[in-house]
RNA sequence: GGGGGAAUGUCCCGAGCGGCAAAGGGGGCGGACUGUAAAUCCGCUGGCUAUGCCUUCGCAGGUUCGAGUCCUGCUUCCCCCA
């Protein structure tokens, strides 16, 4: 990044002061746009799972700054490119989906989106096409002489994402090759039927952005633009939104809110003032402030991180309560009947169950063997004791006052046994 | 078309004279230490109605008391020659 270069644009501004840029094609000419007030930016998404998750937060952050800074955003929904099915997963052929589940998937997504940006019709509300609305409908003649012809080959080649395949001996097949042709023409399209002029994407998208910008000039569209984002890893250089559960989803059926919260708390410290500033809204003065927290005084920090985060995903009532459980179950030690609840038939209870098969059925670990092993390392608890023999069964006589068994697993994993009638 | 290699624990990489639930990493999980952090150290890392039973080494057969290991056929991938 030009590190001269003094932006005049709200957006450019709080994107550079936010860390949210890696890599752009044209400063002067995007920031020029943005103050005049003209800027549309498309971030394209796949629709291959029914929930983004936390790695396309900084994407969807980026179209929400748009939006409160006078531009309008365009996620755009790859329900075409879906269809083909991704083969860049080096050997498995990933199952193509139904219609049925992309659009289930599609509708699923939309309502992540519109917790972050607002749609509409009015200038500056976004807008949420599916590249499914053209491609599907290109002729392949039509095509390889409109579009087609535009595209070097050679260059192609040159391309980093090719060049190292190429080079490994890896396989590269024909449909992905054509991803970046597809991606380019979306790109033009979406100048075409919406005046887009900006694409972000993560870093790893750069290429392919260009390739669009390139196409455009090709088939007279304006000057088109490329902005990415750099690719987020933690601190100790994990891969973003990953944790023992699997992904972390935005979609609260597939993820609690709670657990969503916990994600945020348990940053690293060196993280949490790059995060603040990626994924709140809190004003700069206010995270440096918090940023400059040490010790276990950074604590403070991440709690306003994690309920700052989900208030803006699940909303501020539900943010709150996930702290407020958070806050008994870790500060006070008491029995916050807000954790996550699994009901067990009152009869199966009564009958007395294994404890093994209790933490099994909580979905705290996958098999009884794994809780087997947990009790040798002195991992599973409940009702905060550890449990010491595999065989003990748990009853109605370990029921708590408020009618449930606490069931721990590690430090950080709770969930409440309730007995359903 | 001819010749030569490869496929291993459903996360990945990878060893494996016919006795194997299968070495070693990475990753992950748990424990200790802390601050619900990082770093470090220790343990674990097929399933079950469990001193036993069941399922695993590309697929299908065969040889053998016994096969990841040997034989035959097949599938997929790679390399060299054409």
């Amino acid at each position: 990044m030009s590190a001269s270069f003094i932006p005049k644009s709200d957006f450019l501004s709080v994107l550079m002061e936010r860390g949210y840029i890696h890599q752009c094609s044209d400063f002067e000419g995007v920031d020029a746009k943005a103050k005049a007030g003209e800027l549309i930016a498309y971030i394209g998404f796949d629709c291959t799972a029914s929930s983004l998750h936390v790695g396309s937060l900084v994407q969807i952050m980026m179209l929400r700054w748009l939006q409160k800074t006078g531009g309008k955003p365009v996620p755009l929904m790859g329900g075409g490119t879906t269809r083909v099915g991704d083969p860049s997963g080096k050997d498995e052929s990933r199952r193509m989906l139904s219609l049925d589940d992309i659009e289930a998937n599609k509708t699923s997504i939309k309502q992540v989106f519109s917790k972050f940006l607002t749609f509409g019709e009015a200038r500056t509300d976004a807008v949420m096409p599916d590249n499914a609305e053209w491609l599907t409908a290109l002729n392949y003649i039509d095509f390889l002489r409109d579009v087609g012809r535009h595209f070097s080959v050679n260059r192609m080649l040159s391309m980093d994402s090719v060049k190292m395949r190429l080079e490994r001996d890896q396989e590269l097949s024909f449909i992905e090759f054509n991803y970046m042709c597809l991606q380019a023409y979306d790109f033009v399209e979406l100048h075409r039927r919406y005046g887009c002029l900006l694409q972000m994407g993560g870093s790893d998208q750069w290429g392919n952005i260009v390739t669009g910008i390139d196409l455009g000039r090709r088939m007279g569209a304006p000057q088109l633009y490329a902005l990415t984002s750099p690719l987020l890893t933690t601190a100790s250089g994990a891969k973003m939104g990953k944790t023992a559960a699997g992904a972390v989803w935005l979609n609260a059926d597939m993820l609690p809110v709670y657990d969503y919260w916990q994600y945020w708390r348990n940053t690293e410290d060196a993280d949490v003032g790059r995060f603040l500033k990626l994924f709140t809204d809190l004003p700069m003065d206010e995270i440096r402030k918090l940023e400059a927290l040490a010790g276990a005084e950074i604590n403070e920090a991440k709690k306003i991180l994690a309920t700052e985060a989900t208030a803006m995903l699940h909303g501020r009532e539900l943010a709150e309560a996930a702290a407020q459980t958070a806050r008994q179950t870790f500060e006070e030690g008491s029995l916050a009947t807000s954790l996550p609840t699994v009901e067990i038939a009152a009869s199966e209870l009564a009958a007395g169950i294994g404890v093994l098969s209790a933490f099994v059925k909580a979905g705290l670990v996958p098999s009884t063997g794994e809780a087997r092993r947990q009790v040798k390392s002195g991992g599973l608890r409940v009702n905060d004791a550890p449990v010491t023999d595999e065989r003990a069964q748990l009853s109605n006589a370990d029921l708590m006052g408020e009618g449930v068994i606490k069931l721990s697993f590690g430090r950080k994993k709770h969930v409440l046994l309730a007995p359903r009638a």
